[in-house]
DNA sequence: CTCCGATACTTGCTTTGTTAAGTATTTTGC
DNA sequence: GCAAAATACTTAACAAAGCAAGTATCGGAG
């Protein structure tokens, strides 16, 4: 095989798919600690959220999760259902819904909470803390980007 | 506003969101590229992937493009219709199918060749080479580790 | 007070992600 | 050879992502 491919073999290394494969390495563990307790990733953001931020309206939830508005909007009524979340319409503003964490959304939390830290001090562990910084401080910086041309 | 939440607030830097938030910062302009030749992200990978490393079975693409074999088996069938991939069953092996990129394929990689650029060009300016390479490494390191506790 | 534009969600629709099962071909172990 | 295991997809079914369009309030100009 003399294997020269006519396509340019730019093979440059591609930041989507790093990114890609990046967050499969970190959520695939969380994923299966969840999936014990019916809650999904998505669910489990909203409740981390909720538990840090105390209670927020939705299109904050949303922003603060990384959702869109309208996943969100589909994923409340269920949660509320399951008694994880609790919801309120604020009489000064009735286009919004204010949720918040219930008390046994926190214990959701605090039941998974051990393993979950688990998890992070081994990639911690593996990875080096200081790259772990590292790698959260660029990250943080990419977001600040404006990656429009022009 | 006090602003006292009786939730602990740990507020500790989430790597998890972090990678999210940095992938809609690097493919939303991508994404809102593509939207105009009707072909979205994954489509696009495929494309990619066929272009710099030639023809390749299914699992191979998928492995390229991050998919799972099921997605990409479902987009298979509309990417040929769209005449942007061909496909054959070689026959010493029947089992497998192997998709090459078309020339109308390549035409709509080369359509967006510029812009694309132009997208990684302003985040390697915005954000500096060097760290981009810097991102990309630990990026890189962050899949060879194993992050099952134990 | 009333109409108009802005907000804050909600819903509908199509495509994807995910899991689990199913099918068609090889490959292997007796 | 031949049944059993492995490989390489396919399909099915359902939750979730994304986008566009719709609904209910609110805030302000006249």
């Amino acid at each position: 095989m003399t294997e020269s491919p006519s396509p340019l073999r730019q093979t440059r290394r591609s930041l989507p798919i790093a990114l890609l494969r990046a967050r499969e390495v970190v959520m695939g563990p969380i994923r299966e600690m969840l999936a014990a307790s019916g809650v999904n990733e998505q669910k489990w953001r909203v409740l981390r959220v909720l538990q840090e931020q105390g209670p927020l309206e939705l299109s904050q939830v949303a922003e603060a999760a990384c959702l869109l508005l309208s996943s969100l909007t589909r994923m409340v009524r269920p949660m509320e259902e399951e008694g994880l979340i609790a919801r309120h319409t604020p009489p000064e503003d009735r286009r919004k819904t204010v949720i918040r964490i219930t008390e046994a959304g926190e214990a959701l939390i605090h039941r998974h909470a051990a393993e979950s830290a688990a998890i992070f001090a081994r990639i911690e562990a593996e990875f080096g803390a200081a790259r772990l910084e590292a790698l959260l401080d660029l990250l943080e910086s990419l977001q600040k980007i404006d990656p429009r041309p022009r």
